[in-house]
DNA sequence: GGGTAGCACTCGTGGGTTCAGAGTGCCAAT
DNA sequence: ATTGGCACTCTGAACCCACGAGTGCTACCC
C-alpha cells in the first residue's frame, strides 16, 4: 500500500473515532480501534503530514487531531460507495409518504422523516415553479370588482392572487380571458410564460384589456421566485440535543440562518450546480456566518414534470456524513417517484 | 400600609430584580434598588412569609430567593395596567402590516414582527376556518375526470382539494353544482356548512349525484381543524440567545413543543377561554412536559367576519411579562384593524 | 405588634495548587 | 520507511481554602 493511501485512510479512521466520539483522536487510539498495520509512532508522522496539510489541527499542544473543514471535505470525497438503508427504513419511508393526501402534506411528511432518520435539522423546498408547467388558470369572480386568480401546475401546486378590477367586471370578458389564458398559457414551464402571454391583452379593448394585462401581469408575478420559492424546516431540536457539545457559544445564528428563507434558497441554489446524487457544503463552504460550524447534505428530488427541487438535513460539522447522504438520497428518490406518481 | 400589600411589593420588586438581573435576589440588594421604605431585616421576615406561602425559593440556604411559577402568576395577575409601546414602534407595527399583500404574507410578517419585538419566539396562529364564513366555492374541471374544489374565505384564506370523480365530467352537470353550492354555502360560517349541504346531491341523479356527493364530503373534509388549523413560528433564534441561563438542560424540548402543531394549537385553544385581551400561561401551567420551563402570552386578533384566533410569545420562566403582554397586545390590535380593512 | 440592629451560621463560588495521564515530537536503531 | 524509547507539554480533575453574600434568630425599640 502507498504511504499517501495510508494517509487518507488515516486521514478517514481520524474523521470516523471523532464523529462517533466526539473528542480528539490521538495516535494510540488510532491503531486500537482500526486494524491500520502499523505502529503509533508511524501515524504520528502521518499525522504531522496531514496537518501540514490542513487536514487536521490539534486544539491544544497535548491533544489528539481532530479535523478540520477541509479535511471533512477529502473525507466526503473519498466515500465510494453510499450504504445503503435498511429494508425497515425504506419500508417506513415508503409507506409513510404513500399515504399523503396533497402536496402540502408530502412536503410535511418527508420533512418530519427525513429529520427523524438524519436525527438532525431537515429542509424541503418545494418543487420550483419556475421549472414546473402550468395545468390550468382559473379567475373567479369575487364581488363586482375583485378577481380570484387561481394558477394550478403540474406538481399540484395551487397558487392564487386576488386583484382589484379598475371598473365592473364583465362576465363575458371574464369568461374570453379564461379561455385564451388556458389556450395561450397550458403546458407551458412557468419560466416561458412570459413570452407566451405577451401578446395577449391585444385581443382585447377598453377595460377589456386592462382587466387582461393585470391578470397577465398577477399570473407573471406568481413567477418571483424570490417570493414563491419556498423551503421548510422540521427537527430543529435536534441541533440542540448537542449543542454544548458541537458549537462554541450557542446554536442561535445556526437558527436564525434557517428562518431565513433567503439563505436557505441561496444555498440550495448553489448547491444544485453540483452534478452529483447528494451534494455536501461543510463549515465555510457554505458561504454563511450563521452556518460556520454547520454542515448541509441535500440531493435533488422530482423533475421529469414534476419540478425540481432539493431536500436536505443541516447538521454540525461533526456528523455522521455517510449515514446522512444515505438517508437525505433515499428520502429523495422515494419522494421524486411519489411526485410522479 | 397594610403589611400584605407590602409582601406583595416585595414579591413584585424581586421578580423585576431577578428578570433584570438573572440572579437570585436578597434582601439588601432588594432594599437598595427600591425605596421600600423598610430595613432588610423586615424583608427578611417578609420573604420568610413569601417562602412559606409558596412564591418564591432559594435555590440553596445562603443565595437570594427566586419567583416560583406561582410567584410569577402572582406578579401577572397583580399587573393593573399594561405599559403602552413607543409611538416609534407603534408607529413601525402599522408600517410593516400595512404593507403585506395578502393574508399569508399578513401573518408572515407578524411574525417575525412579533419575535423582534419581544425578542422572543413568536407564534401566530392562522384564522380559524371554523368561525370565518365562506365567501366563495369554485369548481375547476382538470383534464377529464379531476375536479378541482377551491373554496375561499371571507378572511381572504384560500383552501383547494383536487378530487378523482368516478365517472367522466359533464360540464352542464359541474355547471349546476358550482351554482346550487353557492347558493347554499356563500355566507354560512364553515361550521354550520354541514347541515347547509346535506340535502344538495339529492338535486342530482346518477354520476352527478356521487359527484355532489364527493364535492360536498370534500368542502366538509376542510372543517377538519386539526389538519386545517396552523400555527407559524419565528425567532427561535432567541431561545439560544439566553439558553444557558433559562433553561436547566437544553432547549431542545421547547423546541420539539413548537414543532408539533397539535401541541400550540392546544394550547391556544385553552387560554382562548379567559377573556381577558392578554391570557398568560406560566412554566407547568401550560400542561405541556417540554413547556415546564417556559411561559406563553398570548391575545386574541381577528373577530367580527375576519375570524378569530390568537398570537404570542413564548420564552423563559424568567422573562419581562409587562413588556411581553404590551407588545402581544399591540400586534393582536394592529392586526386585527389590518384584517378588517 | 411591627420594625430594626446585630450576630452567628451556612454554603456556594472562585482562586490557587497539585497531579496524573494522554499525547506529542524527535532521535536513534532496525 | 518504520519503530521503540523518551523527554516534554498541557489539560482537566481533584482538592483545599478563604471570602462573602445571604439567612434566621434574638434582643431591643417605638
Amino acid at each position: 500500500m502507498n504511504s499517501d493511501d495510508r494517509r487518507l485512510d488515516v486521514l478517514r479512521a481520524i474523521v470516523e473515532d471523532y464523529v462517533a466520539t466526539r473528542e480528539p483522536v490521538g495516535s494510540r487510539a488510532l491503531t486500537e480501534r482500526h486494524h491500520l498495520g502499523v505502529s503509533p509512532a508511524t501515524i504520528r508522522n502521518d499525522m504531522a503530514a496531514l496537518e501540514d496539510a490542513g487536514y487536521i489541527v490539534q486544539p491544544h499542544t497535548s491533544a489528539g487531531r481532530v479535523p478540520t473543514d477541509m479535511g471533512y471535505r477529502q473525507f466526503v470525497d473519498r466515500l465510494s460507495e453510499v450504504k445503503p438503508l435498511s429494508l425497515a427504513e425504506r419500508r417506513a419511508i415508503s409507506l409513510l409518504l404513500e399515504d399523503a393526501v396533497d402536496l402540502d402534506d408530502v412536503v410535511d411528511r418527508a420533512v418530519r422523516l427525513l429529520a427523524q432518520l438524519t436525527q438532525q435539522v431537515a429542509v424541503v423546498q418545494y418543487p420550483s415553479l419556475r421549472r414546473s408547467a402550468l395545468r390550468h388558470v382559473e379567475l373567479v369572480p369575487v364581488g363586482a370588482r375583485h378577481l380570484l386568480v387561481v394558477i394550478i401546475t403540474t406538481t399540484g401546486r395551487v397558487e392564487q392572487r386576488t386583484l382589484e378590477a379598475g371598473a365592473e367586471l364583465d362576465a363575458e370578458v371574464v369568461g374570453r380571458l379564461r379561455v385564451l389564458l388556458n389556450v395561450a398559457a397550458v403546458g407551458r414551464r412557468l419560466a416561458d410564460l412570459e413570452t407566451a402571454l405577451r401578446s395577449l391583452p391585444d385581443e382585447f379593448t377598453g377595460a377589456g384589456a386592462a382587466l387582461a394585462r393585470a391578470v397577465v401581469e398577477e399570473v407573471e408575478s406568481t413567477l418571483d421566485l424570490d417570493r414563491e420559492e419556498r423551503v421548510v424546516v422540521a427537527g430543529t431540536a435536534n441541533l440542540a440535543r448537542t449543542a454544548g457539545a458541537d458549537f462554541t457559544r450557542t446554536i442561535g445564528p445556526v437558527l436564525e440562518a434557517l428562518e431565513e428563507q433567503v439563505v436557505l434558497l441561496r444555498l440550495l441554489g448553489e448547491m444544485a450546480e453540483d452534478h452529483a446524487a447528494v451534494a455536501v457544503r461543510i463549515g465555510r463552504e457554505t458561504q454563511h456566518e450563521g452556518l460556520v460550524e454547520a454542515s448541509i447534505v441535500t440531493s435533488p428530488y422530482g423533475g421529469e414534470g414534476a419540478g425540481v427541487a432539493r431536500l436536505g438535513a443541516v447538521g454540525p460539522l461533526r456528523m455522521d456524513y455517510p449515514g446522512t447522504m444515505a438517508a437525505v438520497r433515499a428520502v429523495a428518490r422515494y419522494l421524486t417517484r411519489i411526485l410522479a406518481g
